[in-house]
DNA sequence: TTGAAAGCGGTACCAC
DNA sequence: GTGGTACCGCTTTCAA
């Protein structure tokens, strides 16, 4: 069924030499042929049914035009729109996507961008990285062109593109504020990721900003980015601070894990307290109350890395750039001002 | 900075032939060697830092170990759950998986395929068919094994992993029923989709199994399964049906939709009207009130299809097979006993 | 403008 | 059990 068809086998077809046809088949090379030879290599190969072998170029030209992308999970509906945007950039300059899923021990992380580099990917894009990630190590090592996305490394050793989290939580802080809010706690996000961090560094300078103190029990944090374990820190959070109007949650899942404690304890949002989320994620706005936030373009962010990593594989591109990206607020109905 | 450690590195830094080093680092070919030999070798490679070029093992190898998975957006709740578990079940046999996103216009679905081919993948899936789909001929035709996940064709030329849609049917309208129901209408998805061909199949038959009829203008296709297409379709539904009490969408997205129609018409749900959705997708059971609906495990329909095409890729499977799981009924608040 | 030939890095067959 | 060798399909340098 499959008498695969080679570049020789067009060649024999026409009498011409294999090189010819490849030179006629490459854009970049076609003006060095004859005009008509071209016709007629292409008519041909059309007519064969040749599809040229991929593997064959990549040993040969020492380039894949393959690009790993590693997240933790393809499933959450942060990183999916951000593959959406990476593929969207990348298919257009020829570039195909190899994706993975972050598996959750240190050593297969390792085993995982190896795998990757076994499969001479052109480049990598990590969704993952830690503040500090030796997988980003292990890239610049293997001298692997690498872009990280969403979240960063503390140092600028890779190039980023991720929003501005510190401009995030001002948005979030300084509504709550026009509200009236004063005591405003911070449901957290774990504090190795980059988000995680920033975000509590952005809520503590908007808070002084504002000429509002922190206090030392002001902020909890969540042992991962999920709704359970927003759940339980939401709980811990409102016992702490029994007199708080507001919560300043780092990602949506917390937001909704606090909805669920506030039930459990028969408080209402936002009457008795007002409650932001972050990232917009789909659906907020359909949940009861419809979920004030910060909304992060995670597709553009997508699109960003995608054209930074391309840039940083034609040599265009010092490393050490970073895209920080402008969130915007968007009011819905889980914000309201308070009467005390 | 990169030079590359290949397998005659590896030879001469021992003094034994590349072909030795190649035949000590392939498990199924180790018993071939020297005990002592296959231990240096291992060694040693591990200390060059070898890593072996899959680009050369699959020119030479005729197989790529690449899968090529096509979507119609990576983005969208109901498919990034299959791409994870596709990942998870080929991941273990080492495979990887290269992703791509359906483009709109029927050329170019043709095109991507043609690019998968060009990389040599193994195998595709594909998450996209229609109910005949020249997708599938093409692949066919090119000799790739091919599996459909989650919407099949009509014939079965090609193997498939999908839900029973029409058992979901019946499910949601015999919990309506025993909830008293009788004027129970469809929100169908668009025909063309197997999906929604399947689902509105299956509601009728359900109803006629239940002996009740399904009027002329019970059942309303819409133009595609997205919120605001459902929420156009929804209104139109009222409009014909003002005595509906119950309407069964056939999907999550479609009954959300129908949401945003009742609200606007100042209808109550569930208490003037009860709606059933299906998937169940991440967060229908935060929205207002949260949604009843058909449970579909996403995850392990890409597990399965991952498992299907390799045995198919292996010669173990006869193409033809139809793999049907069952769905489950979630029932929340968005359904309720009927007064008349 | 085209042809010839080498070689990318493995694998597998055939000898010994 | 190990070495030699050809070759997978394409690209590219060198010659003509």
């Amino acid at each position: 069924m499959n008498a695969v068809v080679t570049i020789k086998d067009v060649a024999n077809e026409l009498g011409v030499h294999p090189s010819t046809v490849s030179r006629a088949l490459d854009p970049a090379k076609r003006s060095l042929v004859g005009k008509d030879v071209v016709q007629r290599v292409i008519e041909t190969a059309e007519r064969l049914g040749y599809t040229p072998d991929a593997a064959a170029a990549t040993l040969r030209r020492g380039r894949s035009k393959l690009i790993g992308v590693i997240v933790p999970d393809i499933a959450n509906p942060v990183f999916s729109p951000i593959i959406g945007g990476l593929e969207n950039a990348l298919a257009e300059v020829g570039y195909a996507l190899i994706v993975a899923d972050q598996p959750s021990d240190a050593k297969s992380r390792l085993d995982i961008i190896e795998t990757l580099v076994a499969r001479r990917v052109d480049g990598l894009v990590l969704a993952t990285a830690a503040l500090r990630d030796d997988a980003v190590e292990r890239c610049i090592r293997r001298g692997v062109p690498v872009v990280l996305v969403n979240r960063a490394e503390e140092s600028d050793r890779a190039p980023s593109v991720v929003s501005d989290d510190v401009e995030g939580m001002m948005l979030a802080v300084q509504h709550l504020i026009s509200l009236g809010h004063q005591r405003i706690v911070h449901l957290a996000g774990p504090k190795a990721l980059s988000t995680g961090s920033l975000r509590r560094k952005g809520f503590k300078s908007a808070m002084k900003a504002a000429g509002l103190a922190v206090k030392r029990h002001a902020i909890i944090e969540s042992t991962a980015f999920t709704r359970a374990a927003g759940a339980l820190a939401a709980a811990e959070l409102l016992k702490r601070n029994p007199d708080a109007t507001a919560i300043v949650a780092a990602n949506d899942l917390l937001a909704l894990g606090a909805y669920e404690a506030l039930a459990r304890e028969g408080r209402r949002c936002p009457e008795d307290i007002s409650i932001v989320g972050h990232n917009d994620m789909p659906l907020v706005d359909m949940v009861s109350p419809a979920l004030t936030t910060i909304r992060i373009s995670h597709r553009e962010m997508g699109e960003e890395a995608g054209r930074l990593l391309v840039a940083l594989i034609n040599g265009q591109e010092t490393s050490g750039s970073r895209i920080v990206m402008r969130p915007s607020l968007i009011v819905r109905q889980s914000t309201a001002q308070t009467l005390n």
